[in-house]
DNA sequence: TTGTAGGCGTTATCAA
DNA sequence: TTGATAACGCCTACAA
């Protein structure tokens, strides 16, 4: 409520003063900067927004738009994700500017548009990345700093982190085969995008460690929503011989998996395994819960935002492109 | 990136006419305005929002801060709610500011305090009301707008919605008695939270309107998580004689109920019916399809944001509490 | 119907 | 070490 200016009127000195006081300015007195310190929280000041925008051309606000086709998709891994974001933009100072758009259209790359017009926000935080991004391109052009939850193929260099799915996968492979499973299914998302192309080579090299030959056949693309693994796995369900394991990009087809099979009387965990990818708290609570490759996503959005402040700030990094493992989490769905 | 000053320039005209042009005052030449509009587009202009809420005291900011107990459990209920603000606030130019909170904690009171401090927010939407709600003794003594999902015992008029959970009760409980379940459980939430009374006195009238004596062995308390509807069933299937049939306050309790219900052998459906509340985007792939009562939260969402804004501008709203009633949506898990 | 000018609350430059 | 003052971009009395 109460402005710079009261403050210094109520000490008797200039407003200049006060402002370089909280701001840490070297050139004020120490005495007069923990009196301007004191009065400033006593009179509950809290700087205006608004104003210090103005001045400092800044818009202390960061931009997270959510890669979904319709905003019912908003799923358990953007919740989890856009609430580390906000906590840890909270922390700094920062909003958090969430809206949603459909991967890949024209709406979305108006709404990047339009974050970047004016200087709506003073960085982004990309996930879900394809192959080759056009955010990715046009956010490069612009020279709006940004980071992103794994890289791309595109020219670019931004802060990132990425979590080695391959290797997930491989290791999620190696338990399967090492269980005896030999006809192994894997159910994608679409093709351009980084997890896709990443969990499928690891999916691969999997069948290839353990002297397995690819099946074509036992592989479907969905697009990594529960419908999407619900009818895959009803294809895979009339295949000749149905595969005795089904491995999924993520946790969200794995549970459209469960449910067809228990519709066609599978006991899942006994005559079919099934795994995920994310960890996400449903699947805990799928029946039977289910084994999936653990990546911890609040952490990661934290670390993001951590990341885009330093670019922002123009910090250097001591980790500019962060990679972690994600952890196998052995359940039921896989016979435990 | 094109300034008000440089358009004005560009036509030659003073600063005033451009800014009274495109807000749409009645004392402008319409061939000026229209020069006007065109020039402005053609430049790409856009007014910067820092100038705008400052000279207008205004934040164009709304703020939602989520009622959960750690943000791992924003779960899809709120992804949902969510995403609807961040549309219909996108549509009036406002931001939305999103944070979380544990319910009823002095953190929460905290995060209120801080929105409201310089006014960093226009008006705040709330949802998850407990019965006397200390959020909104809080908003109607700073006078800060604010709209909510449910109303609560404070007194207070803000517009809201609320969507008849009792009879949506009732006529499940209905459907459930007139199947011959007549042991059929309850399990709830937080005594204080709004949703639970409600729901809870529909299950009771619904067990009155059929003759059904209450039984308080059949009721638990949970936490609308799932975790909490999995230890509730536990307790539940302890018992002597085990439930025919369990109701859930929402259906992430539900879904907890479903994974106990399958460790425990019983096939939902046929043994056991289940249900929930709330109609998220899971009930559609539990194992098996959950029976629930649906509520459109996107649409709720929306209309929440639109109530506020008009709340925000003293506009008069032609329905200040909007009622709905909730859509009983029969899936396997009461067995068809 | 249009223009002049003051000020919203900060920060930054420059002078003292 | 401190202070006066000029912006930042916009809106709005008030004057013309």
């Amino acid at each position: 409520m109460s402005s710079i200016r009261e403050v210094a009127k109520r000490l008797g000195i200039s407003i200049t003063t006060v402002s370089r006081a909280l701001d840490g300015y070297s050139d004020v007195a120490e005495s007069t900067r923990q009196l301007v310190i004191k009065t400033a929280q006593e009179m509950g000041y809290i700087p205006n927004r608004a104003a210090r925008q103005l001045r400092r051309q800044r818009s202390d606000t960061i931009g997270y738009i959510m890669p979904v086709s319709a905003p019912q998709y908003a799923d358990p891994f953007f919740s989890e994700f856009v609430a580390g974001l906000g906590d840890e933009a909270t922390l700094h100072n920062l909003i958090l500017h969430v809206s949603t758009a459909a991967p890949d259209s024209d709406s979305e790359r108006q709404s990047y548009e339009r974050e970047v017009q004016d200087r709506k926000v003073d960085g982004m935080i990309l996930n879900r990345m394809r192959l080759h991004d056009r955010r990715v391109q046009y956010l490069v052009r612009t020279g709006l700093p940004f980071v992103s939850l794994e890289r791309t193929l595109d020219k670019s260099d931004q802060a990132s982190v990425e979590v080695d799915s391959q290797a997930g996968f491989k290791i999620l492979m190696a338990y399967l085969t090492a269980k005896g499973h030999k006809r192994i299914a894997y159910i994608g998302g679409p093709k351009e995008l980084k997890i896709q192309v990443d969990r499928f080579k690891g999916y691969k090299k999997g069948l290839d460690a353990a002297g397995i030959s690819f099946d074509p056949e036992l592989v479907a693309e969905g697009d990594t929503f529960r419908e999407s693994g619900y009818r895959a796995a009803q294809r895979l369900f009339a295949l000749e011989t149905i595969p005795t394991a089904i491995t999924c990009i993520n946790d969200l087809t794995a549970i459209g998996v469960l449910h067809a099979a228990s519709e066609r009387g599978l006991k899942v965990g006994r005559d079919l395994a099934v795994a995920g990818f994310d960890g996400i708290e449903d699947s805990k609570h799928t029946s039977p819960p289910l084994t999936t490759l653990y990546q911890p996503l609040y952490q990661i959005a934290r670390n993001l935002v951590k990341m885009l402040v330093a670019s922002i700030q123009n910090l250097p990094l001591e980790e500019r492109q962060m990679r972690l493992q994600p952890e196998l989490v052995i359940r039921e769905s896989t016979g435990g």
